[in-house]
DNA sequence: CGCCTGATTGATCCCCATCAACGTCGGTGG
DNA sequence: CCACCGACGTTGATGGGGATCAATCAGGCG
């Protein structure tokens, strides 16, 4: 494969697709411009690795465009992904050193990066990054909450239902439309990285895929594309509460 | 059973034994001052329910004595529990109306209470507070990432091997004792509980205890309390590399 | 074309779920 | 005191869902 140099990546955070969701959401103009000082984007592309376990990271940072993935491998080579990141989603973890899991590109990434120092100094200095982080946080503790009922209790099929809901959602809400009715998005992920995801192994995933696609709850066009006729089908097949969860 | 009255829970944070490690950890003694206006305790027995997965939940808290759970059901009943608080752990999410999972005590409990509006007030005005709770949530949310490798990708006997580890840890930090060698504890669970939080049925996990006792892995006095001849053999039996976590 | 990676499908096996019976212990009441 | 009971736990027999091993297929790229 050609090197693709990586494509110039907004340098001004007013012109960023992920600024009203991401950690500096809350930062009024004069905190991001002490973010610019700190900040640098980085490009990766699909299947690259960003950080391995264990590494020291001198930066944490936010995911611009395209998908991520977190993982955790035992000794013997089995493998858990533990997280999944779409743009907005933050990386790695203020007041430690090393990064606690691997994280690779899993489609083309882009990342805003902020050096780890400055971004930890002003977290202690500015409330709104570290109150935003906070909810962060809260948020994906409770995604990782629901994935536990999904890993400990949920049958193949309904696994992958699971995952094409989450990723719908999150689809869905990078382009600002309703998750209802008819829609459509691409798989950022293979068929291993859905088994890893899901506990499964990828004969299982795709098997599964195949008898989903069988019954009508979805459609494929390519190994990737995956139209949904009936979200709430979906939902169905996937064991959750049709109405979803709490008010703020 | 007869009613007992709740014992009479400590008012002073000064005398409080989880004072260095909970939420308040950071606060200067003013700071206590304004905690100990919102603050109120409660008591439960084994087997109460503190919340209702949905229900209001005016207060959030840091468990003082004890251990309860937080599960997720299906409608169809399936349960995954999605935490195990020990003494210091916190309870309730700031800025949330309602609970997102039922709150159980396992055992006798003891809860520290603040009143949620005077909390999230106290969260935007003093940093000390939202420092860490962050830093909590983040250590939350690594151990939730970690539960999902075991609800993933571990066998039954692995699964009951790091649950154990899980609460040798625990409770050896509860008495500040070191975790290596030979160690003893009590279940805070019930068979069927433990089921629920490594994904296995009731069976599975009685069987799985008989044979670690067959091959002298753990010992057992009655049917909670259990001993642990050589932490590292229990270690490698729940998979886990035997060198720790990384450094801060 | 031939190769390689990712995906699908088939055949078989095994771990754990399921269904069922029995054991243990503490509490209660005759 | 002992019979009874219910909650909790253990153990056995059987079956199924998903893992494993293996063959084939589809598509992209040199």
């Amino acid at each position: 494969m050609l090197y693709d140099a990586p494509k110039l990546a907004p340098h001004d955070c007013g012109d960023c697709p992920i600024r009203h969701r991401a950690v500096c959401a809350r930062c009024d103009s004069d905190e991001l411009s002490v973010l610019e000082e700190m900040k640098y984007y980085r490009s990766f592309q699909a299947g690259q690795t960003v950080v391995w376990a264990g590494d020291r990271m001198d930066f944490v940072g936010s995911v611009v465009e395209g998908v991520a993935t977190l993982t955790q491998t035992m000794e013997d080579g089995r493998t858990q992904m533990v997280g999944l990141l779409f743009p907005s989603d933050f990386v790695g973890r203020p007041g430690r050193a090393g990064a606690a899991y691997n994280v690779t590109a899993t489609s083309d990434l882009v990342m805003c990066c902020f050096r780890k120092r400055p971004f930890e100094q002003m977290m202690e200095t500015t409330p709104h990054v570290a109150q935003r982080l906070l909810q962060m946080t809260l948020d994906e503790l409770d995604a990782a909450r629901e994935w536990m009922l999904v890993l400990g209790r949920k049958t193949a099929r309904e696994k992958i239902a699971s995952l094409l809901t989450i990723i719908a959602r999150r689809d869905a809400s990078l382009h600002l439309a309703p998750v209802e009715g008819r829609l459509q998005f691409d798989l950022p992920l293979t068929r291993e990285a859905m088994a890893d995801y899901l506990g499964l192994t990828l004969e299982t995933v795709s098997r599964q895929i195949s008898a989903l696609k069988r019954d009508g709850v979805i459609e494929l066009q390519g190994k990737r594309h995956v139209i949904v006729p009936d979200f709430d089908r979906l939902q169905e097949e996937a064991g959750d509460d049709s109405d979803g969860g709490l008010p703020e």
